[in-house]
DNA sequence: AGCCGGTTTAATAACCTTATTAAATAAGAT
DNA sequence: ATCTTATTTAATAAGGTTATTAAACCGGCT
């Protein structure tokens, strides 16, 4: 029934995209994302009725990409081997959206309410839950076996999530006040994520 | 001069800092701060003129409050010690301001001119350069001694920083997403500064 | 042609934003 | 008591914000 032509429909979720993960929720406004699309501002509310509801529907996309890929986690003996995979996942897929972690974490601290509809959509979420707790007697049993230290397995997470994520958030201020190449931002994270496997490696060793 | 009774130039400055730091600059009004202050609203600009000015004079204090911690790092022979004392510095500092390293994050990722800004305000300071090139000169001393694995400096560095300013910047997600009270953040904090410090000290082995 | 539904626009309500103005107020100096 | 200077307020300009409304448009159907 729509017009296949161009979809506006689509465009406006795409600039939309675009400017709340670039300048954030408080930042952008439904004026600001018709002018992207070239379109009327109230077009933007006939499809999405309300700039929040326009957010969330980015927003809970953009979570569960980020989230999906812990599913990239796959045990099968060796826990710095899906350590190393998953680290691999994150980085390729952060590199065409280097964006996201922040956009997420921003808009998670900022706003209460949203922490709060947070809680309810994912950590009450049976999935998400089982996915973390299967990770977690992962590591206890290899902390048993002696494979690696002690460790919490919450720790362990927020250890690889630290420094993945926040390679990815410091990034434009790395480029910007370093002034660096496109060539040069690759090889910066092919060296990083390298660091960041060592690192975790040495980190847990016994 | 000025009337030492409640001095609202001060007041005002404070409730900025507050909100500032609790919903950054866009999420913030200068008509939010006078109703905070409970005074007029064109008294935050007599006294600040522009609301960007008084965000620049709140950030660029919050920044060298940041900056200023990395003196601590003061060697005298063992690399790990000098870290770990960075480390207790910045975690007591840090949960007194725990909102601190995030807003300084936001507005430097949200904000283009700000990073520009930054670059000049800091990056071209000859202290600031000097506290980052000892501390690199050290790096490379320890791991030609082998006393650490080969690293880049920078990337020690982005290590620390991560997992420090991480532990922070996740804090309000970890106590509303699993409901924590002041004590078990406490308690938190304190296993997470410990598993920072071990992480580090494994991970920088030779 | 006329009608119909979904799409798009212009117009606008209601409100909030920053910043400036001129006038009122207070308090110390002469 | 009045002058002076700094502080504080009310009023308002100029513009931006979200959201709604009614009217126009446009392609297909009868």
């Amino acid at each position: 029934m729509k017009p296949q032509t161009t979809d506006l429909e689509q465009s406006i979720l795409e600039a939309a995209e675009r400017l709340f993960l670039e300048k954030g929720f408080a930042g952008t406004s439904t004026t600001d994302i018709a002018h992207a699309v070239g379109c009327n501002q109230a077009l933007v509310h006939y499809y999405y009725r309300t700039k929040e509801r326009l957010f969330r529907g980015i927003f809970i996309n953009k979570i569960n990409l980020l989230l999906d890929y812990l599913d990239k986690f796959e045990y099968n003996g060796c826990l710095m081997s899906a350590i190393g995979r998953v680290i691999d996942f994150y980085f390729a897929f952060l590199r065409s959206n280097p964006r996201l972690p922040f956009f997420v974490m921003n808009e998670l601290v900022l706003n209460k309410e949203r922490r709060e509809w947070m809680r309810e959509t994912f950590v009450e979420n049976e999935k998400r839950r089982r996915v973390y707790y299967s990770f977690s007697e992962i590591v206890r049993k290899e902390v048993e076996k002696g494979t690696i230290r002690p460790i919490e397995p919450l720790f362990l997470l927020l250890d690889v999530v630290s420094l993945v994520v926040m390679t990815f958030i410091t990034l434009p201020i790395y480029t910007d006040l370093l002034g660096k190449t496109e060539q040069e931002v690759d090889t910066y994270l092919e060296e990083r994520k390298k660091e960041i496997f060592i690192f975790i490696t040495k980190g847990l060793q016994p």
